[in-house]
DNA sequence: ACATTTCATTTACATTTCGTAAACTATACT
DNA sequence: AGTATAGTTTACGAAATGTAAATGAAATGT
């Protein structure tokens, strides 16, 4: 699901970013109302989170500019402050389709997204990410290649998954780190622990790699047939 | 069956909505009238519950409109505060199917949503959940594998139901433990103890189990041999 | 109201699974 | 060749899960 973000707090931003991404989402930025609607008009998005707030053009603006133009319904979802309570009103009557009253919580917004997303018909964020034959389906919590099912510990599961997520580039080790040990930062260097017992299961019984070394980078899942 | 529930109370709201997803039903919300009207006219639902108190636009203008729109008769249930008896007659004039005083019991509720999905020939969520040779029947209350009769504790039936609902996906441990213990989540760990009870009824009499323990996430039911 | 049964939870302990540190080897880079 | 980075193996302790039995609360029957 591929998400704009409209909002001029870097911080409210990036939060919401990061949340949404690690979910699978694919993430867009804009830090005012101008920029926002320049790149909604310019690329297909399936929701924008929009904050009324804005500085250049305020969000209502931006919303019926963007509901006069699309001819297809790009879902959007106003976030306001709590004192502006009338504006809830004015915000649908400009064409949003959900309204979330700040402060709110990351779960509260989820789940306003995937009522949204239900509602629309809009796909739920792959819930199986893939590199050539190799699949991990997160609601089953499996692993696969070529079709053969693969049993990966915790620990594990969440490298590969972060892997696969970012199959498109090289993820330092560092950020796999911050990723899978949110909290606190191991001692030693399991890291390289673990992508060697992901190895041995993903890749040592299959004739061709796909988890790649970059020296004094970091990993990266790719085909190499494929590129 | 897809239901809105046009309710501003959010506490009555999330209260329905959670008791008819529990049924297996598609819930979706809106706070006011006229976010009630927008979503209910671009979608189909099969029953709107609507309160008749609303910011905004009231529920009768609400029903009016789009009992006006619908060619399809999306089934309407009206919900009424007790003083205001004469609302009845209004509803009914505004095109409402049945009502509902406050306060209510969700049983009673149910009683009349399903009277109306008969009524309107609406189809009710599966009443028989079944995964492989194992079958749980709602309406009896009754668990059988492999046509053989189960007798299930109390606790142990509302997890097992909650496991064969979501059977293509990994449940957590906490997800069931909040379901079951929707109140005061309790001190130990009994949930540990329930599982290994349902096992000794479901799987340890058979030669291939099916409730499978995925470690450190949580559980699912699923036969091997399908997948 | 009392006795009896049924049930959920706690407790304690056994078992399995998992993660990490440590030590060592191999490889890449300069 | 020398140094930093990456790969490999092993062993131990910690955490998660499984199991059995005892306790006490709730429901049911009389």
């Amino acid at each position: 699901m591929k998400i704009l973000i409209v909002e001029d707090n870097a911080d409210i931003a990036t939060n919401i970013g990061l949340f949404f991404e690690n979910k699978g989402h694919i993430v867009d930025f804009a830090y005012n109302g101008r920029h926002g609607l320049n790149i909604a008009l310019e690329h297909r998005f399936d929701l924008i989170i929009l904050d009324l707030m804005l500085p250049g053009m305020d969000g209502i603006t931006v919303c019926q500019r963007l509901k006069q133009e699309q001819a297809i319904g790009t879902a959007i979802l106003m976030l306001t402050a709590r004192d502006t309570l009338d504006d809830k009103l004015v915000g649908f009557e400009a064409g949003a389709d959900d309204y979330l009253v700040k402060p709110f919580s990351l779960l509260e917004l989820e789940a306003r997204v995937n009522a949204l997303a239900k509602r629309n018909d809009i796909a739920l964020p792959n819930q199986v990410l893939k590199v050539a034959d190799l699949e991990l389906n997160r609601a089953e919590h499996t692993v696969r290649r070529n079709n053969q099912a693969i049993h990966l510990k915790p620990v594990n599961f969440r490298i590969l998954e972060y892997l696969l997520m970012n199959h498109h580039r090289v993820v330092p080790q560092r950020e796999i780190i911050d990723h899978v040990w949110t909290d606190s930062p191991p001692e030693g260097d399991p890291l390289r622990v673990h992508i060697h017992n992901i190895r041995q299961q993903i890749d040592k019984p299959f004739d061709h790699k796909l988890l790649h070394t970059v020296h004094g980078v970091g990993y990266r899942l790719y085909d190499i047939a494929q590129h």
